[in-house]
DNA sequence: TATGAATGAGGATTCATTCAT
DNA sequence: GATGAATGAATCCTCATTCAT
């Protein structure tokens, strides 16, 4: 019978719908105001369904973030591996495949990083946090692999292309919190693509030879 | 007698002291962990004697970070001011200064970051919220004002150099963020400076004509 | 299956369950003495189970007064507007209202008028105490309708319907405040009846043509 | 030596200090607010030294009702006395003195009439409260001898005069506090006096002969 | 006489989580 | 599969009061 089958698709369909209402609380409430109940309520469950499909809401929120941030490592490294494209070209990629990622679903990546920039204030585990920042590192690895390229190729020079990569990811990471911050107060302006750009920019004209 | 005197720098030294025990708390529990319990038991005091010296545990908080922020502050400021140097040369001090800052004391800078990332986190109230914000704004537009002087003395490209200040700010918290995170995982590890310098460099060096 | 209905039956109850025990305690210890913990252990209930039923305590107390209140105000009500009696026996009948809704429940009664005499002593908000005050006056308007309709049939003499009805009630409150003050310390004395239809008769005798 | 006196008139000055001190924050802030640092700091002390004049908090407030209930007992039982007005002309000055009291110090009357109402808000002790209640007793009495004069003399119709001067008391305290808690929302509105000549008019009619 | 410093004793809420039905 | 009901565990803050100086 396929029944366990549909069961199982049914079961991840729940889990998905979940995640979604999450997500929409989490945008629209922060992560203080995300708590089970308003999320329950958002996926028009009872706190209590909600652990039926998540362990706890540290595996709930991981789950989130996890997906969130596993889709932008794969875009940086389907980026990496293109082979119709050079070093520099890629790098040049770089700030719009970020921005793309953040125009996509600003609060989420926000609560991701206000995640990862403060581990103690969620109560998630340190397993989950350990496999957050795991799944950021691929991306981040991702990343040198094209400045390592491009010294390989002789269109950057020689540098160490970790620092790169990790200067590129703190610079997204930082562009992310510090607009937010700002808006906080300042609802209506916004440079996220423009700061970004123009940052990332600067640096990899450095790369060139 | 001095007593009114001595009585008052008494005073501000416990207020000091029980600064310290809060900084100590956070750096070892995290904002989450720093109690008004715990940090009163770290002063070796019951709570309620911190509220004779801090209003309320966001005034305390507000203080700690306030006063680092007010230092970062000061210290570019000065930066700016300074006559004896060109604008290139105070552009490559940025990242020596921003270094002994954060070497200055790590997880106070970081609670400030994390504070200021999550404002929806945090009890604290808008208002003071709002100061820190209009502190780091503060710095930063120093910072601006390197650059800007740079362009006008025609050692710089013409540039935006607000949006070049808040890309090193931004730059300067991703990084402090994004090491921590990993510090978290790998406690020897520590490449704020070389980093700062590394991501700093490169983008200095493109502003150059 | 009335399983919805039988729920909200049970729900219903267990409100009143605690209202009961919030009344048991107020009776017994006071207002100051009606704390969350009290009350939750009179009920046989967790502090946090009372917040499953009451927004909060102010709810609580406000309802529990409220209802009192609302009883009161309903009674005059339906006896101002009664048409088989006229005026001078209405008022006749009030003492013996407001006796009645005395010995219902005096402690409930007595914390109702403590309360509403001592707005900055309670945490309860403006908006309740508004709500508390407007219900008593509403049962002050119906009183004044009587002595109005007397004065317009002819019964009584001319004079101020309102006041009249501000003294009714101020006696009414005065007395159970008094009795129970006296009775603080002397616990087997009872007037209030006594002395709420000795003083209500001499006034309305003075009203009669 | 004349020195301890002079000590302890200057004490009972600053007790009396203290005092006005106490009555100006209690009419201003309410029982409530009504803290010892609030008195201390309105009379120019700190919070420490009330304690050399005052047991406690409860006998500081007790003093304050105390002297102010002794005063109305004191009016009460002179005017009782006067032998050149007959029962008759007493009763009708009864609501002048209770208005003028009342005029004096409203906030220390409520105050008193709310302390009184409430016993378990505050903590006065269950003496102090004992003695409050003893002297107001003892103006009831003035005024019930003032009613039995009236029928001896054959002013007055038979009555129970302790009901009539409980009546008239409960009449008093009812009215201050149902107007001030009127007042609370209509700040403008003053029927005190109207209300109490009214209402003690009528009672007074009615036991003349 | 005055007070700076410290504290004991509470008290209201919030929220993730469990479990019988 | 869903949930109504209940709770354990925290956490901030207030205020009268004491006592050494």
């Amino acid at each position: 019978m396929g029944s366990t089958e549909r069961r199982e698709r049914e079961q991840r369909m729940r889990r998905r719908h979940i995640l979604a209402a999450a997500r929409k609380v989490l945008a629209e409430k922060g992560i203080r105001g995300a708590t089970m109940e308003e999320i329950a309520q958002e996926a028009d469950y009872k706190p209590a369904t909600l652990y039926l499909y998540f362990q706890s809401k540290d595996e709930l929120l991981f789950s989130l973030s996890g997906s969130l941030l596993k889709g932008v490592t794969e875009e940086i490294q389907a980026l990496a591996d293109r082979t119709d494209l050079d070093a520099l070209e890629k790098a040049r990629r770089l700030p719009v495949i970020l921005d793309r990622i953040y125009q996509l679903d600003p609060p989420v990546l926000l609560s991701l990083f206000r995640l990862q920039a403060s581990q103690d204030f969620s109560r998630m585990s340190p397993e989950a946090m350990q496999a957050l920042n795991d799944l950021a590192q691929t991306g981040i690895r991702a990343m040198a692999r094209v400045f390592e390229e491009g010294v390989r190729r002789g269109v950057f020079k020689e540098h160490n292309s970790a620092a790169m990569a990790d200067a590129v990811w703190s610079l997204f990471t930082g562009i992310v919190l510090w607009e937010e911050s700002k808006r906080f107060f300042n609802p209506d302006k916004r440079f996220f693509r423009t700061t970004l750009e123009f940052a990332l920019g600067l640096m990899t004209d450095s790369l060139v030879k």
